[in-house]
DNA sequence: CTGTTAGCGCGTTCAT
DNA sequence: ATGAACGCGCTAACAG
C-alpha cells in the first residue's frame, strides 16, 4: 500500500473541459485569479479537485515563460560536499537565504569528480549559476559561460564572463602568517588540497620557484611527483584559494627573512578536523618538530590544537597556531584567525546570480580582517592592521 | 565588463539551418551521438559552436522526455536549514550521495514559513520529493500528495500515499531515557520544538495527560498558553519526532515509578549548542538542579555538558547526560547516545523517492541501538538491549 | 544513417 | 470576461 509511482496528471485540457470553459480561463484562474469571475473560478477550481489536477505543470510553465524559478549551485567537489564542507555549508547558507528571500528554488548540480559533470551542468534548468570554488582546470567552467546564464564564481578560477567574488587571500595570508610566524624557527602551512587530484601530503616548500618541472600545468603526473619530491609550488596549486594563500604565507615567512624551502606543508586531502589531526602529528614529530602552523581553515586549525595537547605541546609556547574563517569555534578556542563571512559571500553571489546586484557593487571588494587571539605570541599587542 | 546578463540562447533549428541538416540530426547529435555519422556530427558541432549553441534546452528537453533529472527536497523549516541544522545536514548529505549516483540534481524547494510556500512546492519542477520532518499541520504535505510525484516523508507526519522514514523513536527514547534516569531524582528532557511556533520554554511535565484544554490541536492559541501553564503533553507536539521522543522519555521515567509531571522539559527553538547552554544552564540552577538530562540531540548534549562543566557539575556523578545520533563528537566527549545514521535514512529516502527500492523494502524498520558511555550511571554495566 | 510528423502542457497575443 | 490560434524548444515514433 502507500503506493507512491507517479501517476498521470491531468491536464488543462481535461480540467477545462470538465469545468465548461476553455484552456485560458482554467490558466488564469491559476496564474491570474482576478481576471476571472468568481464564478467560474470556483467551476474550475471544482473540476480541478475532482480531477486531481496539482495545478500547471511547472515544465510547460517554466518553458513557455523563460524561467524556472530556480538558482543553480555547482561545487567543485562531489555534491555530498554541500553538507560535508564546513566552509561550503556556510557559504551556501547564504545563498540559501537568499533563494528563499526570492522564493527562488535551489538546485545542487550533480558533480561527481567524473568527465560527465559537464553535461549535467549543461541539463540543469536552472536561471543562473554559483561556482563554489573549483580548480583552473575544471571544464565545467567555460560549460556554464556557454550557457549564457548569469554566473559567479566563489574563490576562483577567475573568468572572462563570470562573476567573481572573493576576499584578497594572497594579502590576508600574509597578514595572518606574519601574526602566526613571529619568531618562528621551523613554520608549517597545514594547506588545502593544491588541485583536483587532492594528494594528501607532507613536505617542504619549493626551494626556488621554478626549479619544479612542469609545475605551471598540475595535470601531469610527472609533474606532481617531481613537485611532491622537490617541494611546493604556490604557483602549481590550480585551486585559486589554496594558490593565494600559499603565495601570502611565503610572503610573510619572506618578510621575517626565510626561505620558502624552509616552510613545511602539510597538504590535506579534505577539510576536516579529523584529517588536519593527523597531518598535524606529523609537523609536531621528530626532532625538527614544527613551532608554528598556519592552517587554511580553523577546523584544520582546531584539530591541529587537539594534536598539540594531546601531544603535550603548549600554545602558543611550544608552537603558534592560526586557522581562517573566524568560526563559531574559533573564539572559545582562542584561535588567531582571518574572519570572512562566507554566508555574507554566498548571500552576494546569489545576488549577482539573480541579477539583484548593479554591476558596480558587483566587483566591489570583499572584507575580511585578522582576529588576533592567545594562539599566537604577539596576541597581546595593538598592531595597526595593513 | 564580464556582463552575464541572459542573452537569448540559440535554438536546433537555427543550428540546424546553418549545418544545412535536419533538426532531428541536431537533437540526435547530442542525445544520441552513436546514430550520426562522425561526419555529419562534426558539422552539426561546428555549426553549433560558431552560432555559441549550448546545447538542448534543459526545459524543453525535460517537458517532452517527462522528467526533470532533479530531485524535490522539502524542509519543515526555512530554506537554510538545510544548511544550517547539523541533523538536516547529515540527512541531506546521504541524500546528494544518492541523486550524484544517478545523476540526479538536488533542488531544494524555498520554504520560508509563510502561507505561499504551498505554491512554491506546487511549482517545483522536480521528479520526486523527500520531505524532512514537518508538522503533522503543515499543508506543504497535502500540496506533495497531489503532485503524484513519488515521496517520501522522514520523520514525520505519517500519511496515506506517501512513503515514511523514521526509527522507532519512542522506543529509543525509552531505552536511552531508562538509562539516563536511572537513579535520578529529578529529571529533564531537553527537547526539540514541539510546533511550528518554535517556542522555547522550561516547565513541567503535565500533570495529567488529557487535563491541558485544547491539548491535541496544539494551534489554539489558548490551548498553548494552558499547556505551557500547567506543563507539557507529548500528545500535543505536532512535530512527530518530538512527541514520540517525549512519549519514550516519559515511558522510560514511569518504568522507574515516576511521575511525568515531575519532569521537567526544556524546549529548545532551534538544534544549537549554544541555546542548549543556556537552557542547561536553567535546568542546573537553584536547589532544584536537575540530576539527569535526555537531550533530543547530541549538539544538544554537548552544549550541556559544556554547562555543566562550567558550572561545576560532574559528570555523571552530579548529573547524567543522553543525547542523540552518536555524531562523530559524541564518543570522545564519552556521550551516552542514541546511535542512528541519518545520512543512512536520507540515502534511503533518496532512493525510494527516486523509484529505485521495491515496495517491500520500503517500510522495512530503520535501525538504531543505545550506546552507553561515561555520561550515563549505568555505563559500566552490561545489559541486554530490549 | 537521416528526415517527417506530431505533439509534451502551457501562456502570450489578439480577438470577441 | 472569455476564447482561438500559435509557438516556447525539443524528441518519440515511425518512415525511408
Amino acid at each position: 500500500m502507500s503506493e507512491t509511482a507517479a501517476r498521470r496528471r491531468a491536464t488543462m485540457v481535461e480540467v477545462a473541459h470538465a469545468a465548461g470553459v476553455s484552456v485560458m480561463t482554467v490558466s488564469y484562474t491559476y496564474g491570474r485569479p482576478e481576471r476571472v469571475s468568481a464564478d467560474t473560478r470556483a467551476r474550475v477550481r471544482e473540476a480541478a479537485e475532482r480531477l486531481g489536477y496539482p495545478g500547471p505543470h511547472p515544465g510547460a510553465r517554466s518553458l513557455r515563460r523563460g524561467r524556472t524559478g530556480t538558482l543553480g549551485v555547482v561545487l567543485g567537489e562531489h555534491l555530498t560536499y554541500a553538507f560535508d564542507d564546513p566552509q561550503a555549508t556556510r557559504f551556501l547558507s547564504g545563498v540559501a537565504g537568499v533563494c528563499a528571500d526570492h522564493g527562488m528554488a535551489l538546485t545542487l548540480v550533480p558533480i561527481t569528480g567524473g568527465p560527465s559533470d559537464v553535461d549535467r551542468v549543461t541539463e540543469a534548468a536552472v536561471d543562473g549559476f554559483v561556482v563554489w570554488t573549483t580548480a583552473d582546470d575544471d571544464p565545467v567552467i567555460d560549460a556554464i559561460a556557454a550557457t549564457g546564464l548569469p554566473a559567479v564564481v566563489h574563490g576562483g578560477p577567475r573568468r572572462d564572463g563570470l562573476s567573481f567574488v572573493a576576499v584578497d587571500d594572497r594579502a590576508a595570508a600574509e597578514a595572518v602568517g606574519r601574526e602566526v610566524f613571529a619568531g618562528a624557527r621551523r613554520p608549517a602551512v597545514l594547506s588545502f588540497p593544491l588541485d583536483r587530484d587532492r594528494i594528501s601530503t607532507v613536505t617542504f616548500g619549493a626551494a626556488t620557484a621554478g626549479t619544479v618541472p612542469g609545475a605551471a600545468s598540475g595535470i601531469d603526473p610527472d609533474a606532481t611527483t617531481a613537485g611532491a619530491a622537490s617541494g611546493i609550488d604556490p604557483d602549481a596549486a590550480t585551486f585559486r584559494v589554496t594558490r593565494r594563500r600559499l603565495l601570502g604565507f611565503r610572503d610573510a615567512w619572506a618578510k621575517a627573512g626565510g626561505e620558502w624551502s624552509q616552510v613545511r606543508v602539510a597538504v590535506c586531502s579534505i577539510n576536516s578536523a579529523r584529517e588536519a589531526e593527523a597531518l598535524a602529528a606529523e609537523l609536531l614529530t621528530g626532532p625538527d618538530a614544527c613551532d608554528a602552523i598556519a592552517a587554511m581553515g580553523d577546523e584544520l586549525a582546531l584539530g591541529t590544537l587537539r594534536t598539540a595537547a594531546r601531544l603535550g605541546f603548549a600554545v602558543p609556547g611550544d608552537v603558534t597556531v592560526s586557522g581562517w574563517d573566524d568560526t563559531d569555534a574559533a573564539a572559545p578556542a582562542g584561535l588567531t584567525t582571518v574572519a570572512q563571512s562566507l554566508r555574507d559571500q554566498g548571500a552576494r553571489c546569489a545576488r549577482i546570480a539573480l541579477g539583484r546586484l548593479t554591476s558596480t557593487d558587483r566587483d566591489a571588494e570583499v572584507a575580511w580582517n585578522l582576529v588576533r587571539r592567545a594562539s599566537t605570541r604577539r596576541s597581546q599587542r595593538r598592531r595597526a592592521q595593513p
